[in-house]
RNA sequence: GUGGCCAUAGUUAAAUGGUAUAACGUCGGGUUGUGGUUCCGAUAUUACGGGUUCAAUUCCCGUUGGUCACC
């Protein structure tokens, strides 16, 4: 299911196999919340991005159109026309993020939707099913994401809990899978997710009784909810490498690009991130800082095998953020990234992609996203030539 | 030419005898398991000169500019 390929320190390269195709990791999924990234369809996401692998939202799914019409229509894959891996949520952030009202208890997340505020129940059980029917290849367990400052007291009973639901979820999955009867090779993958707060004692003891159930695979939760820059980066140092070393890690929603490195460079192979795609809707451009793009990326994870031992990140970086609506850019001729080399990357200069940004052009935002998603993707790329650089 | 009205931030407006609010714009920053073209911050010697007053953006006079009406 999962195998290394290769390995330098602690960063690996590997294969992931899904019900949709083999991914080489470490890869970066992008977010297409409701089925689609903004302005940015699916096709062309194959085609142009070419992304190996699009994330999508069980919460937003699960509320429009609902997991039976997509199972009608043939699930995600024929719904979207995505021929390639998918990864859902389990809906659990989003009912904490987004849904005002809502009631935990050990039988699950009691919520209102926000669209238009019907009482739902988000059980371990109704999750699951939610995922399968849609057609996901990586699944999500449901577990509670509690915010940065929570106590230790509460941090530990929401880990228990998170266990006690990643029970039930590999118990339904199971279920499902067997009722279908579908071989063990033709199932789709479910991970679990480590929680424990910033505590490292939580974090292992989390880590040890989701073993004890047995995934496919192991995520990083509750990190970057509102802890420091310092926490994260701390927390990401513990309990990567003691993840199973056969199976594939995955950290949540992180990061910035040199996070994404430094954890990368820790041994985690799996990351989704809004970052880019927010940010590039606001008007921030991640932009190269040389033409040597790979040899850049590759001396800050050099860099990173000092810095990472004390769980701080290089002086130095391989970009920087271009703000696209700044004065200083009013007349520069530029294209927004002189280093980058997609298709149309070159098409626009600063100052025109700056007066679109200005007056509010979708296009601005949408060339934006575009430029984004192939920065994080060229990056991930550079990160897994990394281990055959000698 | 005569008379009325007006002059507050880049713009449009608000307010008060105790040095001024907002929206938009402009400038800068944030965004980490994506509802949201988003959130946060900065941005004014109240046209100019003089007077009354402890204190004037506010009241009075003049200058300049705008605007309307009449000749």
């Amino acid at each position: 299911m999962f195998e290394r390929i290769a390995q330098e320190r602690t960063l690996r390269k590997g294969r992931l196999n899904t019900l949709h195709g083999v991914l080489e990791s470490p890869f970066f999924m992008p977010v297409a919340t409701k089925g689609s990234i903004r302005g940015i369809g699916p096709q062309e996401m194959l085609t142009q991005v070419q992304s190996q692998i699009l994330l999508m939202n069980t919460y937003h799914l699960y509320l429009k159109p609902g997991y039976d019409l997509v199972h009608e229509l043939g699930g995600l894959h024929t719904f979207a026309n995505w021929p390639k891996p998918i990864l859902t949520d389990s809906g659990g952030y989003q009912v904490f993020s987004l849904s005002k009202h809502r009631k935990l208890s050990e039988e699950g997340a009691e919520f209102r939707s926000h669209i238009d505020g019907a009482k739902h129940m988000l059980t371990p059980e109704e999750s699951i099913k939610t995922q399968y029917y849609l057609g996901s290849d990586i699944i999500m367990v449901l577990d509670e994401c509690p915010p940065g400052g929570s106590s230790r007291e509460y941090i530990k009973a929401s880990l228990e809990l998170t266990t006690r639901w990643a029970r039930r979820c590999r118990a339904e999955l199971d279920r499902l899978c067997e009722a279908d009867g579908r071989a063990k090779d033709d199932r789709p993958l479910l991970f679990g997710i480590v929680q424990g707060g910033i505590y490292e004692d939580l974090r292992k003891e989390s880590l040890r009784q989701l073993e004890e159930i047995g995934f496919d695979g192991y995520a990083i939760g509750g990190v970057s909810v509102g802890e420091s820059r310092a926490d994260v980066l701390k927390v990401i140092k513990w309990i990567a490498p003691l993840l199973p070393e056969d199976k594939p890690r995955y950290l949540m929603g992180l990061g910035k690009p040199e996070e994404i490195a430094y954890a990368a460079s820790l041994g985690v192979d799996m990351f989704d991130c809004v970052i880019p795609t927010r940010e590039a809707r606001h008007g921030s451009v991640f932009v190269w800082n040389s033409a040597d793009k790979e040899g850049d990326v590759h001396r800050y994870l050099d860099a990173l095998e000092e810095s990472s031992k004390t769980a701080t990140l290089p002086n130095e970086s391989f970009f920087h953020v271009y703000k696209a609506g700044n004065a200083t850019y009013a007349k520069d001729a530029q294209p927004i990234d002189p280093y980058a080399e997609w298709e149309g990357s070159k098409e626009y200069t600063r100052a025109y992609m700056r007066h679109m940004f200005k007056v509010g052009e979708q296009m601005a935002l949408e060339y934006f996203s575009r430029h984004n998603l192939h920065f994080y993707l060229e990056m991930m790329q550079y990160i897994r030539s990394y281990t055959a650089k000698n």
